[in-house]
DNA sequence: TTGTAGGCGTTATCAG
DNA sequence: CTGATAACGCCTACAA
């Protein structure tokens, strides 16, 4: 590089402030000079330094997106809605894949602070991590508006967006109980996450308001990904009496007692029941009518985006009550939670 | 925020520089005051402005990555190794979703610009597009390295990191021949992306070696997404003569031609023989055996990001020829590229 | 081994 | 409306 404002300044036969001026609009510039400054800009190919602009106004348009694995098609959409907005705004995003690790996620951390960042926008590894906690909340302090996105982290006294995870849940369990499911497993989330909790109560609440005993051999410990959950349906399918109904509480998990099902010829929506968390889009092409709990993803990142940007704009009235979004579930129900009551033994 | 280097200067009684040097490891402190600067450091929270930094050294530790769509698996895969590579040499990385608007890119690179990234990681929109190419060019004169992935642009004086379209898709196609197929489509990939001129080349090549006469009725002009294949397989299926086969030319649109063979009761690898590029993991959860031309897509931006690398490192060599990396593909077999021969009228 | 001082490219505050 | 000039926070000769 090397041509600066003084570069062009020189050539213009004006000053760095007036071209400074003319560069962030100022209207206290004759337009004779503003048009002298703007050819000689072009002329020269001049590019503003962002570097030196926010080291001289010690306000960066960078904020910072920390998730747990880019992989994860979920995680995809989040993005996708938080880039949709960052752009609109002019915002850029400096993406850091935590890669579902902690100590990766406090050193990301640190790169955030040093980088400047003007916000971020963070899904927490773990959401009893005292480190991320203590580092979230220091930003805050700083004047970095933190915002979690679909994982919160303990005491909740962060801005977050978050989805109806509670309700979702119980109004899929309800729904089995409906059909005449009596016997209906869960394959949990991490304990250690917060939709995994939500969903794990609305399991137990819809159960206790249908007065059906909770009975813990249906309970089935997961991790979100296919292969536990594939496990889990394995013991759960051995049983003496198996579950005739299966919520599972997110896609991968889905994705993994599909599977079980399929290699065992049990046919989903008749001889074993099936919800999910989270929609797939793939399965409809091939076929796969499953029933889920959904929810506008894409929409929960672009409403992340949008409450960090509130906050950054209006920085000072730090100690604004957290503002906590939900986003509503909705239950699609496609077949697969249906099933051929006689062959489950009531 | 506040607390600079002289901040720590003051509180640890040395000057700035020493505090810089402790900073920047240098071998010139003794480790007395090197311990007392490291205290007052603790102390105060002290995290350097990398801002500042870069202002001074002229130098980023942040890279741009320009991705087209966000959402599509394939690129959250690249995007995936790029940040692991990152991640392993202390590189920040810029995302910009494109949104395969070539506008989009336009802006966004001169965001590049202005922000000072050290290097760029493309997946141009438009493999024709002059502005792009135009833009990177002048990148790259001004020392700023660019590494295209998967798509390349025009005259390929880029350096770049593609796989064997050709090679993968004339094997899939030579497949089908060999299998016994005479009538094979191919749902190609958008004209203004490498991808999908060298899997079209590709196809062309295996008819030719096996003196097939190309016969366009069997050529579908695709856009790497799902819809337009449906339809494709549509028109195809519908012909007097149809095809046995469907070569796919990426894993959106093996989707697509999945999703009509299910709807229309075409059972695959019997009634219709289809081989995609790319692989699609999920189908192996769902029980559908796709024969697919595979390639490490996650190691495709992990090489992205070494080359980039290394370039960046040595500067100044600019005028080292262009250096293409070619991922291989390897083709898959999972029983979908058979056909029961009764059906088809050879 | 340590300190002084100038520079990196902007913005912003004053005068003029 | 325009031009000096002092920050911004750090690095790096050059001196000591």
């Amino acid at each position: 590089m090397g041509i600066n404002i003084y570069d062009v300044a020189q050539n213009a036969k004006v000053s760095s402030a007036t071209v400074s001026r003319v560069i962030n609009g100022s209207p206290h510039v004759r337009e004779e000079t503003k048009a002298k400054v703007m050819q000689s800009i072009k002329a020269l190919g001049y590019t503003p330094s962002a570097l030196a602009r926010n080291l001289s106004t010690g306000d960066t348009h960078n904020i910072g997106f920390l998730v747990p694995d880019i992989e994860n098609p979920f995680f995809s959409m989040i993005l996708s809605g938080i880039s949709k907005a960052a752009d609109e705004y002019g915002y850029n995003i400096f993406i850091f894949n935590t890669a579902d690790d902690a100590g990766k996620e406090c050193r990301f951390l640190e790169a955030a602070r040093a980088e400047r960042l003007r916000g971020l926008l963070v899904i927490p590894v773990d959401s009893r991590n005292e480190t991320t906690y203590k580092q979230l909340r220091s930003f805050v302090q700083d004047g970095v508006p933190v915002v979690l996105v679909d994982r919160d982290l303990r005491d909740g006294r962060f801005d977050g967006v978050y989805s109806e995870d509670f309700f979702g849940s119980m109004q899929a369990v309800s729904c089995f109980l409906e059909e005449g499911h009596r016997r209906i497993a869960i394959i949990n989330g991490p304990e250690n996450s917060r939709p995994g909790n939500e969903r794990w109560r609305g399991y137990k609440e819809a159960l206790s308001k249908w007065e059906i005993p909770l009975q813990m051999q249906y309970v089935k410990q997961g991790d979100f990904h296919q292969e536990r959950a594939y496990d889990a349906m394995a013991e759960l399918m051995c049983m003496e009496h198996p579950p005739t109904a299966v919520f599972s509480s997110n896609n991968l998990t889905s994705l993994g007692c599909i599977r079980y099902a399929l290699e065992h010829g049990l046919s989903i929506g008749e001889d074993i029941s099936l919800i999910g968390f989270d929609d797939i889009e793939l399965l409809q092409a091939v076929g796969i009518q499953l029933s889920v709990v959904d929810r506008d993803t894409s929409q929960m990142g672009w409403k992340a985006m949008k409450l960090l940007i509130r906050r950054m704009h209006k920085a000072g009235e730090d100690d604004t009550a957290a503002s906590e979004i939900y986003m509503p579930t909705k239950l699609i129900l496609r077949g697969s939670e249906k099933w051929r009551r006689s062959h489950g033994t009531v």
